[in-house]
DNA sequence: CTGTTAGCGCTTTCAA
DNA sequence: TTGAAAGCGCTAACAG
């Protein structure tokens, strides 16, 4: 099938000169004569020349290529990240190869070691909701390999990072609804392993405190993010003593389960409980009785500034530098 | 920042014996004494040796890597059909590159370029809406890459692909329409550069004659599938003279935005004009009406029948074959 | 069963 | 300004 390869050794006979001369023409060397490279340029491209990735790689010890593993790339939320990074990583000359953990640990583990053994040259990671240690990552950082990661980060580990205003965000949005004369808020929060589930919960707390509203135990529920789980939480919350006024979610797909859990239970979400979430589905807006607000995470940004850091860590040659913790603002959207 | 890399040398001089045995000890070559072959595995473990994939890439000269082209990855059934194609393909031994083309001619150019650049062994596609020609894809057959359309293929050009039988499919739609008395059927279909369009077109003809169905022209639209214009062409449905009793949609971002337009005409989708498509969204079993009947592609399967025929492409190695049109089922689905 | 050797396509000293 | 030659890590004849 096959057909066999034009490489520079061709150019080299056709034209009559050194392979290492063709080498250098082709990189735009200095010391090489124009009307040279011009000939070489016309040749390759008359010759349909194709330089060999695999013998730049093996010569370089350079893939060129970062690894990225996130959740789901159906959400929104990822989707815009994982553009940011290709137009900045591309523009570098790099390539980008995506894995989806489908927050399943075991997945993230799987996409981990591919890095490893198709060598990358570095990782961008927003990890499972399964994933509770950082272990794995570690291997990476055996390998050399740098990793930056984005809105979902491991806990209680100094890492390089991109991260949302998530507890300030928070603040604001039971600020808004304390504003609308909503005093009793729920929150259908993330799993505790993961950074941004601490903060919504700080958010929460605090603003909860600041306004004077009734922070009730039962009011706080955390989910793993499934529909299974979320359904359940939710049910839970409509089965209480009191109903809450509103719910705060820690996503768009955890209010989608919640409303659907509401509806199921006679009751038409953001007319009877309204709900406000973190906005990665643009498809919500498509609901009939859209949510009140959600908060807004410019993915786009993150992922370009995550990119950006992880340029910046594989071209600064030296050992390990200090980790940075970027932080991106959010903005609550009024529906 | 790369520490130096464990190459199968290391290995050899560690145990005192030739790199060529470490080679074969590593591949598992028949005629290599089980002692030595457990000695390497067992100081390739404790060294944390990791193939290098340029440096048998350019001795093989074959990536293991096949690259895949479709609109968007945020639609379910692409992103289903990208599962099947990973499963399959990785159970080979091969990598996955996927890349999206939003429906953009250029974005789609430019992943085959690149597909070409980095000389993947094979290429899967599903092309862009504004895919007109079969040209582009020309180039790859250039360099002997073969190619297997999964349901976007170009029309009027043997190719290998596998579709649904959306003709009969759609057949099935107006049928079930027409059992319940719906009379008046409008259709929204894809761009005519498509041959899925088409199909569509000749079943909702096929099935609108075989009832005895009024045809109407001004009920026959087609759209790039961007939300602006199939906002238009519903406008334009609404206001024509007769409002058609049903839609039937390309698919369910089309069904989205069509019944979007109605609300704003203060019109309640599946209640005043029934709507109907090609499933692509779970998401709208969340809406409060959602459309009466979808169709269901199997988009697990399609990609799985698309990523074996690469394959055994791939492993034929002689000439082109004869180009395969591979056919998978649908069902419409009532809701 | 194992070792020697050539070479995949390219870059890069070193020498001219 | 150009060429010769070594070598990146691995595989696979060929030769024992």
């Amino acid at each position: 099938m096959q057909k066999t390869q034009v490489t520079i050794k061709h150019i080299a006979q056709a034209l009559n000169i050194s392979i290492s001369t063709v080498s250098r023409a082709l990189q735009n060397h200095p010391r090489i004569g124009l009307r040279t490279k011009e000939k070489v340029f016309e040749m390759a491209q008359r010759l349909n020349y194709v330089p060999n990735p695999a013998a730049i790689l093996l010569k370089k010890n350079k893939t060129f290529t970062i690894g990225v593993v996130l959740p789901h790339l159906q959400e929104e939320f990822f989707s815009q990240a994982i553009t940011a990074i290709e137009d900045v990583i591309s523009a570098e000359n790099y390539n980008v190869v995506v894995s989806q953990s489908r927050d399943k640990l075991e997945r993230e583990n799987r996409a981990i070691k591919s890095f490893i053994s198709s060598r990358v040259d570095g990782v961008i990671a927003s990890i499972s909701a399964e994933t509770t240690q950082y272990y794995q990552f570690r291997e990476l950082e055996r390998y050399g390999i740098p990793i930056v990661f984005f809105d979902r980060a491991p806990k209680d580990v100094p890492v390089n990072k991109v991260r949302g205003n998530i507890a300030d965000a928070a603040f604001e949005v039971i600020d808004f609804l304390a504003n609308k004369g909503i005093k009793k808020v729920a929150i259908l929060n993330g799993p505790a392993s993961l950074e941004i589930s601490d903060e919504r919960l700080m958010g929460y707390w605090g603003a909860m405190k600041k306004f004077n509203l009734p922070i009730i135990q039962n009011y706080i529920k955390s989910t793993d993010l499934s529909k299974e789980d979320t359904t359940k939480k939710m049910i839970e919350l409509l089965n209480g003593e009191e109903l809450p006024e509103a719910v705060f979610c820690f996503n768009d797909y955890v209010a989608l389960y919640a409303m659907q859990a509401c509806k199921q239970k006679g009751l038409v979400p953001n007319k009877d409980i309204m709900f406000v979430s973190f906005a990665n589905l643009p498809i919500t807006t498509y609901l009939d009785n859209p949510p009140l607000a959600s908060v807004e995470q410019f993915a786009y940004q993150m992922g370009e500034k995550a990119a950006q850091l992880l340029l910046k860590i594989i071209h600064a040659e030296k050992e390990t530098l200090e980790p940075e913790d970027i932080v991106v603002n959010t903005k609550l959207i009024i529906h």
